[in-house]
DNA sequence: ATATCTCGCGACAACGTTGACAGGAACTTT
DNA sequence: AAAGTTCCTGTCAACGTTGTCGCGAGATAT
């Protein structure tokens, strides 16, 4: 490999010019800059990063440990966001998954250790608790999309209550107020949230709900679901004597699954019915006719935000909630609207 | 930083030693081994991998160019493929994606040739063409899910043809022989060879086809297409005479639009008509009713192919096409199926 | 007893780079 | 004209590690 003292010879000077060529020191007059210039060009010579990094002992690298998020659809924007912002201050990024049993999370934080990561971004694959091993604590570290008890990491989470109340608003706006929410799986941490979110903008807006207005529509454990319960709600629903106007799905498979049971019992969604959900999942909230208005989770957001918390010196401590987006499409529409239109 | 010096000074032995310790060299008698092992553990000792590197010439990091691949749902399984092998041989991944427009290629391959990466592993979100940088021939590198015309590099790519042939023939075992096969964006790369391959089953089969029988159900450029002909699709062929028992659906989405289409006619998937698919796009294919069969993308298994091929010797050269996997799940199934049970 | 070998360990140089410092040439100030 | 200043360039050491070599002590062979 060619190395600075080639360059050196080759452009007849020292190699300790050459080193302030690369560095942009000003102080090499113009005609040896360009000398020195030619000869890299010519012998196609690149700094040795191990060198400098020994040399300046700063590696320029963060450590991106992922907790499944290539699995989780796209919970890969986690990483995008995180490794723009990363570009932005001229570090890259190191990404280790944990997602394949054979590599142990010591083992990956070992090796990034050794590697002298400058920080450390965990993320997880969805909004969950997570398990920090101890050594993070031994270089700057950042939590997103997951939380740790035991540790106390700035953290950035998506703004669940927030999503909800928005999303229900949204409807309540529209007229609406026969609404059913069909939560998702109980053992997520959004669950309770997203739950109590939607009651708190229901309450605000006068209405009484009990809870057949609030059904699971998910049953089993976390991966292994059961979304059969999802036709057996719609289809009671409907026979209500004043069936629901809206219905509100804990997250976008479920809405999938509420298009296909109200398609199948000749209802149309945004017309007979309003359909709102959560999460925008790409391929499902772009692809269904109509187009489904859902809550997006901030998952660029998140990854933008730990990676700030980590390069920049001004801190948030502690938990901070990100707002969903609300990504209004033509789902949300249906009869509440129309009622509103013909009373008022 | 605690260095191997400050180790040796605390086990009371030369430096020299140390590094034998941490490199298992068995020079060294059990008696000064533990004492060593001793003072790492209660320093909290680390090797400096960029001091290793320097003086062994060899980064032990692979460079994955990951073109959109987090963009993409679980293209992400190229990336878990990659770095098992990656992690069985040692080595680990250093990620590059190339999604975000304030980052030109040009820029993160410097950046992974100054870390002297000792292979490049470019991954593409979908089977198409991609522009190969120069510099990437500076170094072994190999291709995943994408192809060049112009470098030839080892290329693994999905078998386009085998999986549309293999579906196709599962249809024509139940019984089915009037089969629609709706075709995904012609643009795609996959767009053609799933078409000859479909046609080829059918012809072997001795099934006459025109094409009537192979409409595209996908309108617009890509990233921006539209679905909105699927229902106009669907609503002609239920009108024919004789409709078909089978839909072939060129990928995913296009399958949930039939399936949204067939209900709010009354079809019932599985039972009054047959549909699979293509790609096994995990959030779509899991949670339709009944689940979706469907021919799954071969991710995990491009990413570990083309870096073994990357770190092992033996070497396949050209393009090697890997199978898709079949996903048998229940909506392939339908009359067909009962015709031949009833006439056979 | 001497020569030879093996074992365990240490001294030293080197990897490619940057920081501290020195020095010569040209230019400015007194 | 001497002294000071500025500009440009070079020498040297150091970062933390591993490879090469050599040396003393004890074991083994002659």
């Amino acid at each position: 490999m060619v190395s600075i003292k080639d360059v050196a010879w080759e452009a007849k000077t020292s190699f300790k010019t050459v080193s302030r060529v690369i560095n942009d020191d000003p102080a090499v007059r113009d005609e040896t800059r360009a000398r020195v210039q030619a000869a890299i060009e010519a012998l196609g010579y690149r700094p040795n990063s191990a060198a400098r990094i020994m040399r300046s002992q700063r590696s320029g690298v963060i450590g991106f440990i992922s907790d499944r998020v290539t699995t989780q659809p796209h919970a890969g924007d986690i990483l995008r966001g995180a490794q723009q912002v990363a570009d932005q201050h001229g570090k890259v990024l190191m990404t280790v998954n944990l997602d394949d049993e054979s590599r142990y999370p010591q083992r990956a934080l070992d090796m990034l250790l050794e590697r002298r990561v400058e920080g450390l971004l965990y993320a997880s694959d969805y909004h969950r608790e997570v398990d920090i091993p101890e050594e993070m604590h031994s270089v700057p570290s950042v939590l997103a999309n997951g939380f740790s008890t035991q540790a106390s990491l700035p953290t950035f989470l998506p703004d669940e209550s927030q999503a909800a109340q928005e999303i229900t608003r949204l409807l309540l706006a529209q007229g609406h107020r026969r609404i059913v929410y069909i939560g998702p799986n109980r053992r997520l941490v959004a669950a309770p949230l997203r739950l109590s979110g939607f009651r708190q903008a229901m309450r605000e807006a006068g209405v009484a709900l009990d809870t057949t207005w609030t059904p699971d529509g998910v049953e089993g454990p976390l991966g292994g679901e059961e979304h059969s319960r999802v036709e057996t709600i719609i289809d009671g629903v409907l026979r209500w004597p004043e069936p629901p106007t809206a219905i509100l799905c804990g997250q976008d498979s479920i809405a999938m699954q509420t298009y296909l049971a109200l398609a199948s019992r000749g209802w149309c969604v945004g017309h007979d019915v309003a359909v709102a959900s959560f999460d925008d999942q790409r391929p499902i909230s772009t692809f269904l006719t109509p187009g489904l208005t859902t809550m997006a989770l901030p998952h660029l957001e998140m990854g933008r935000r730990a990676m700030r918390r980590l390069l920049g010196d001004t801190g948030e401590q502690g938990i901070t909630r990100l707002p969903f987006a609300l990504m209004e499409r033509e789902s949300h529409r249906g009869v509440g609207e129309r009622a509103v239109d013909t009373i008022g």
